[in-house]
DNA sequence: TCCTGACTGGACTGTCAAGTCCAATCGCGA
DNA sequence: TCGCGATTGGACTTGACAGTCCAGTCAGGA
């Protein structure tokens, strides 16, 4: 059984640990990321890895869980004003120029581990379809708050119109992946808003 | 350089062995698929993998060109009757069906090679990229008979639309996939239709 | 101070996979 | 029939990587 650390300088490893093999497997995926380079990478001897991780299964399990933080975290300001119209089309502005400064590359962490893992690990299945439970609750807080503002018709659909929206979403990304294509991703995003934009409130 | 077959023996060899690595590419992922395993699934020498193809990396090429054409074919019966609003309506039940079918399993086979390799084979993400185009035009084909049909208001915008319901299908394929619920792809292609039918003509 | 458990360093092993090589066989065209 | 290029068999080389092992060091509590 992997070990807790009990100490500072023993959560200070673990985490240096997870976020490189984070890094390493965004760059070289998670099959192609050897323990010798997230070891190297982390400051981090072989032991200290099977110290605190069975198998490197369960290092990418922890992957998977640091991915999900990292993809929400980062936007945790723009789901806070996800609750106006407004904030709505902030939000995903915001997301289709990020994608522009990457030049369409890298698409989204969450769905490359879905991809990589999803029907080889079931562990860590359960792990990335939390992230986008987490995800698709933050959007459908935002779209009832719109419907109790009075923003959007009180017979708006918010589970049906989150779960579409972040689906939307999730394959603009990939499109824009594989294209290259930054407006793929606005495209994809532009439907989702004209579909929550057809309930917005009369006023 | 990998040879082309020029007898029939060897192009029945390639289309074997192509074959067997979707297969095996399907089953274990792009880069937990051995050559080995190829090799003994499409009943194969080492020498007539190398023969046809220049390496692992070209072998895949092939492969993402075989997956392209196998997702399209099946639905090309569906695609011819994307003219109409029935058929579009036929075309998502069907894929939503055929999740059911497979308990969510599998997600969409390119999305899949887009995650596993995307980022790291430039010339298969191409080939990727392309099916998706093949895709797309598919759609927007059907879309712009249906304008012209008058089933659709002129005032339609084929090229984004077609665009969206792509980006809807492969974001619920994918939220299906991870938590392995068809539920998610139903709500996604809902979304979709809900978008296309807003611009259903006034008859 | 000293003891104990947490933590660390790094060599070592066994396995497996990609790619090479050469000899052998097949079958079409002259 | 004969020659030759297409095709095939399978052993071999080389390297990489997951996981093991043991001998340490560190630091906080008694």
């Amino acid at each position: 059984m992997s070990a807790q650390p009990t100490t500072e300088r023993g959560r200070q490893t673990r985490a240096r640990i997870v976020a490189a093999a984070a890094d390493v497997v965004a760059e070289k995926g998670a099959l192609g990321a050897s323990l010798d380079d997230v070891g190297a990478r982390a400051m981090a001897s072989r032991s200290q890895l099977y110290h605190y991780f069975d198998d490197k299964t369960d290092l990418l399990l922890a992957v998977a869980q640091a991915t999900n933080d990292a993809v929400l975290d980062a936007q945790r300001a723009l789901f806070a004003g996800l609750d106006t119209w407004n904030g709505l089309v902030r939000w995903a502005d915001a997301l289709v120029e990020f994608q522009r400064q990457r030049d369409g590359r890298g698409g989204c962490p969450i769905a490359n581990l879905v991809g990589q893992l999803g029907e080889r690990e079931d562990g860590i299945r359960l792990v990335l379809a939390s992230g986008y439970d987490r995800w698709e609750t933050d959007i459908r807080a935002g779209l009832a708050a719109m419907v109790t503002s009075g923003e959007l018709q009180p017979g708006a659909n918010t589970d049906w119109l989150a779960a579409s929206t972040l689906a939307s979403l999730q394959g603009g990304l990939i499109l824009c992946q594989a294209r290259r294509d930054p407006d793929a991703l606005r495209r994809a995003l532009d439907g989702a808003l004209a579909l929550i934009g057809a309930y917005r409130g009369a006023s």
